[in-house]
Order: structure tokens, then C-alpha cells, then sequence
DNA sequence: CGCGACATGTAAGCAGTTACATGATTAT
DNA sequence: ATAATCATGTAACTGCTTACATGTCGCG
């Protein structure tokens, strides 16, 4: 692959200047829809970044010495960020998904769990659909096309779309099981 | 993880006995939208549920000997895919996607740029989409709740609903890029 | 005879998760 | 006090990909 955790930490640090933490806490915002990391992935691949002279770091002591990184991105990190971003990607192909197996694999079921875990699992959709709703609200009105927070609207309606579509998906495969 | 591998394995050879190269096979026909493996993974996973006893296999030698195991699954087999398959799975939180990514950090890109990786991912999208229809139509009609193929279905509803919705999504950022 | 599909395997390495490990700050 | 959050790191392991490696079969 690409390191393209790599990618997500220049872009995050294009914004503004972060610690690790701050990186990890976007990881569990509006990124997590698309992207995330648990913090043993981050904290080498900031040494790593550092060493490669794509980010360099500030630390800040309070008193009694809790230490903090500030990262910023330097020239080269931007150099190489803008060129990751002009990339053409591919379609992924696969989105590994055990409840789609397990649909696959349903005549092995009986007809009342298989209307189980559809209903159980279009509950799921459902409150998720809520959650991201309420993510949507944050935003007072459709962000400028220029502005720094289009690109997370444009993503979150997506994440908001895929889950409207998803409930549609089980109630009609709820449906076509009591025919 | 959960060695979900391994189910696949064991839910495609509870349809029929198969070889490891046909089990590949199936990764790129109608599973391919949510799971997939390399030959590579596949072999030795092949082994290792031999080794537990969850499958076996019998070799077919012809004339000048090509090689040719034929895997079918125990009852030991049998049973742990049955207790798999009435698991109840989480949502999936993230789904790792590169271009969501590319289009979080659309603000660095001109809105020509913009518009270029929009339009050219809707085509893709559409593309797919068309794919996916051709396979709908080796279903002659919707099959019945009760028949092996109506998981295969169902997912493949799941699929082009979500390439519909892709469609959608993309023609929806192009106009807001163009307000 | 060469090419593409059939058929099976191993090795090296990267990506990502879980667990191990430590310590400071803040709110209750 | 103690629990949650802030803050940073390493070690071991699993999953998955890329590359290495070999040989057969059928078609043109």
C-alpha cells in the first residue's frame, strides 16, 4: 500500500498545527466516517513523518512537566501532500462487510432469524443515521465551495446518503423475505 | 480480527465441495463487493483449517499429474460456521476510502481540479453500477426467500443501491460546487 | 511453440490491532 | 481519593499484499 496515513496527517496538519492527540481526537470526529488510527499506528508514523523531514515538532513543558508535541507540516510535507492530492484513485473494489457474509450465508438460517438480525440490523442504521444528522446541524447553512469546511460537508452528506440508503436496503430485504 | 476468512471458506464449501482455486474464483464473482482474498492468503488458511480438522480435502490426480485438492467441510466444520452465523456483528464504523479522503482536502485544489475528480469519479461509479445491473439480470426473477441464491441477492441489491446512491452523492457535489 | 488460464505453494514486508507501559491534569 | 481524560510511547501479533517460485492444460 501507500501510507496514506501518512496523507491524512499532512492534510490535517495543512489546517492547523496539532499534537498527536489532537490527530487522534479527529480521527474519532468528522474523519472517522472514512478514515482512522489507533494512537500505537500515529505516534511511529509522526517519528517516521519527522524523520523525513515532512513535519517537525514544537514541545511545550506546563510546570510539572506534562509534554506535549505541537507538529507542523513543513515545505517539503506540503510539497508532497499537494501531490498525493492531485492523484486519480481508483474505485476500491471490495468493502469488506461481515453482515453482508452473513446475509449471504442466510438460507442456512431459519426464516424468523434472518427477519431477526435484518430489523436488529436496520435499528443500527437507523440510530446511526441520527447521529449523523445531528453532525449535519453543526453546519448553519451549505458551506462555500471555497471554504475550508466544503470538503467535510460534501463527505458527511455522503456518509448520510450511504446510511438513508442503507435502512431503504434492509426494509426492502425485510419485505422480500415475507413474500 | 476474527479469522473471518475462515468463515467464507467454510460457508462456501457448505454450498459445495470446491478447490482452492475455485474458492478463488468466487472472491471475484459475487462476493467480490464485500470480501476478497489473494491466492496467497488463501492457501495457507486452506491448511491451517485442515490442520483444525474444519475441513478436508481429497486429491485429483489426472494423467500427467496436475494437482488438484478438492476441499469439503467437516461436521466439526459445519458446526462452528453455524455458530459464526448467528453472531451478531457490529456496524462497521470506518470504511477506509482514499478518495473521501482526497475530497475532505478538496479546499488545496482549484474548483476546475475540483470538478474534474468529481465528474470523473461519477463515471466511474456509473460504470460500476452498469456492471452490477448485468449481474442482476442472471437473476431471471427475484428467488425465493427459502433458495441458496436469495442472500446472493439480496447483496447484490445492497450493491447497486449503494452505486445508485454513490451516483447521486456525486451529481449533488458537483451542483453545490457549481452554486 | 507460446500464451493464457488452471493450479498450488512460500517468503518478505507493510498495515493495523491488541496489549503492555507510564505519567500528568482535571473534575467530582 | 479516584476516575476520566490528557498525553506519549513500545511490543507482539494478525491480516493482507507483493513478490518469488513452480508446473500443467488447452488453444491457436
Amino acid at each position: 500500500m501507500k501510507r496514506i496515513l501518512k496523507y491524512v496527517i499532512l492534510g490535517l496538519l495543512m489546517r492547523k498545527n496539532m499534537s498527536g492527540y489532537e490527530i487522534l481526537k479527529s480521527f474519532n470526529k468528522n474523519l472517522n466516517e472514512f478514515w482512522s488510527a489507533k494512537h500505537s499506528q500515529l505516534y511511529p508514523e509522526l517519528k517516521k513523518l519527522t524523520e523525513e523531514n515532512l513535519i517537525f515538532f514544537t514541545t511545550t513543558l506546563s510546570e510539572n512537566s506534562l509534554e506535549k508535541k505541537i507538529y507542523s507540516i513543513t515545505s517539503k510535507g506540503k510539497e508532497e501532500f499537494l501531490s498525493w492530492l492531485n492523484n486519480d484513485f481508483e474505485l476500491i473494489t471490495t468493502i469488506k462487510d461481515e453482515f453482508k457474509l452473513q446475509l449471504f450465508f442466510s438460507n442456512h438460517l431459519s426464516l424468523d432469524k434472518k427477519l431477526n438480525i435484518l430489523k436488529n440490523r436496520l435499528e443500527k442504521h437507523q440510530l446511526k443515521l441520527k447521529k449523523l444528522r445531528i453532525f449535519e446541524e453543526n453546519f448553519k447553512s451549505v458551506p462555500n465551495c471555497q471554504n475550508e469546511d466544503f470538503g467535510d460537508y460534501l463527505v458527511l452528506l455522503g456518509a448520510i446518503m450511504r446510511e438513508e440508503t442503507n435502512c431503504k436496503w434492509l426494509q426492502k430485504c425485510i419485505k422480500l423475505c415475507l413474500n
